[in-house]
DNA sequence: ACCTTATGACAACACCGTTGACCTGTTAAG
DNA sequence: CTTAACAGGTCAACGGTGTTGTCATAAGGT
């Protein structure tokens, strides 16, 4: 053993599987991804992602050290993909919305990897290029650094906590699905009033909303908020 | 096999294990979230369940469909626990953080409990009386139906999202915690302020905050956002 | 006391991630 | 052009997982 993976820059002899595909980092984020969206979230193991490639299962290990380790290339790549796309209109709370978005998408897309990145640091490549992007608009706007900080980190892990609760109702098997849609007009439609009197008077709204996800209600809160308290900053910051 | 499982009322045969145990739906429950509270997140598994418990694994499919009827029943004992020692002082706002960080404490002592009951509707008696709590707390305090709900979805799903998020990242294995944090210190800490300048302008508060949960932040900015809201509504409702 | 049957136990299945030992084609040095 | 080193692909195995079909038996109603 000693180390096993050796980093991608160092690859020098590409000798081809027995089925004859040449692998790669690039090439297994790419198919690692591509069985995710066709197959859904558990199409996705080592022996699985082996099998699609056409390359032993312990392959793999020469590129990453575990599973763990490929998700987080995948989670970087997919961070990577919303980055790439987002152009910024230069008015902080428009483009903050349109990220924040973005990534819900992104995630909603490819619910395993959003699941994985939301808690992890990747520490990679596009990872820091979208923290610098942010801050940047947040600093942009005048918000003083430590405040900016402190709306940089409620700000992206709303998004990225919102992106995995989501993404992994989405992954849901369907049957466990319906189940779900079932148990609120079954249950919670039904209730009486005179024990749940908030849920009965409500439930027409409940049973509407519950379909949808709550992220862009809640981003627009957080945007909200934090208008407010730019408006305060530079309020106390003329008089 | 037909049906496996018996309702919990309809149970009468109390037949002990061969260790001597007598099974039942609550003695599994409690002994799940006993299981994860002493070995964390990875030491719950059917066949360990079954070890801690004196029985054979395959028993508690008699008990339970699969080992996501037991995280649901585990889940709503844990939405149980957090409402049992809430007592509402009548000031909404107060309430409804008060509520958000028990949630989300409970989240953090029962990370993979935590990790599914975000994502899934249990439509269990707690569960039932938490968003009956819940939507009682914003109607009383004057939102209009429509919009209490729209609050209620944004704050419950945000609770159960960073409870989620955060429970996950404590779970991680000791040694990817600590990965985790030294990419912080040597990775984003030193990006040099000719690339990066945000981050590098940032790092210090960046490095300071990260090691905090963000949720009391984004669940602050929140509630204002909801205050504001709430201070329009009856300013139009005078006027 | 008997019979039914609920419920526990057993054994097997198909999968999983991971690793140590082995084998071989590529490549760089002579 | 040959050759030797070794990166990188393969194989077989380990110990784990959830789940199920089948069997055995003790509890409880009659």
């Amino acid at each position: 053993m000693s180390e096993r993976v050796v980093p991608a820059a160092a690859r020098r002899r590409r000798r081809p599987t027995k089925q004859g595909v040449v692998l790669s980092e690039e090439l297994i984020v790419e198919t690692a991804l591509r069985l995710i969206e066709e197959h859904g979230t558990e199409a996705l193991s080592v022996r699985r992602l082996g099998r699609a490639l056409g390359a032993d299962p312990s392959s793999l290990y020469r590129y990453f050290r575990h599973t763990d380790d490929l998700m987080l290339a995948v989670a970087d790549e997919l961070i990577g993909r919303t980055m790439r796309t987002w152009r910024p209109s230069g008015d902080w709370r428009t483009d903050l919305r349109d990220l924040g978005l973005r990534m819900h998408a992104g995630a909603l897309a490819h619910p395993r990897a959003a699941v994985l990145s939301a808690y992890r640091v990747t520490g990679r490549v596009y990872e820091i290029q979208a923290v610098e992007a942010i801050l940047g608009v947040l600093r942009g706007a005048g918000f003083p650094d430590a405040e900016a900080v402190r709306i940089y980190h409620a700000y992206v892990d709303q998004a990225l906590a919102f992106g995995a609760l989501d993404s992994a109702n989405t992954a849901l098997p369907k049957p466990a699905r319906d189940a779900e849609a079932a148990v609120w007009q079954a249950t919670y439609a039904r209730l009486p009033s005179d024990t749940y009197p908030h849920i009965a008077a409500t439930a027409r709204y409940l049973v509407a909303t519950m379909r949808h996800s709550s992220y862009p209600a809640a981003l627009d809160l957080l945007l909200s908020a934090a208008a407010a308290r730019l408006a305060e900053i530079r309020g106390s910051a003329e008089g």
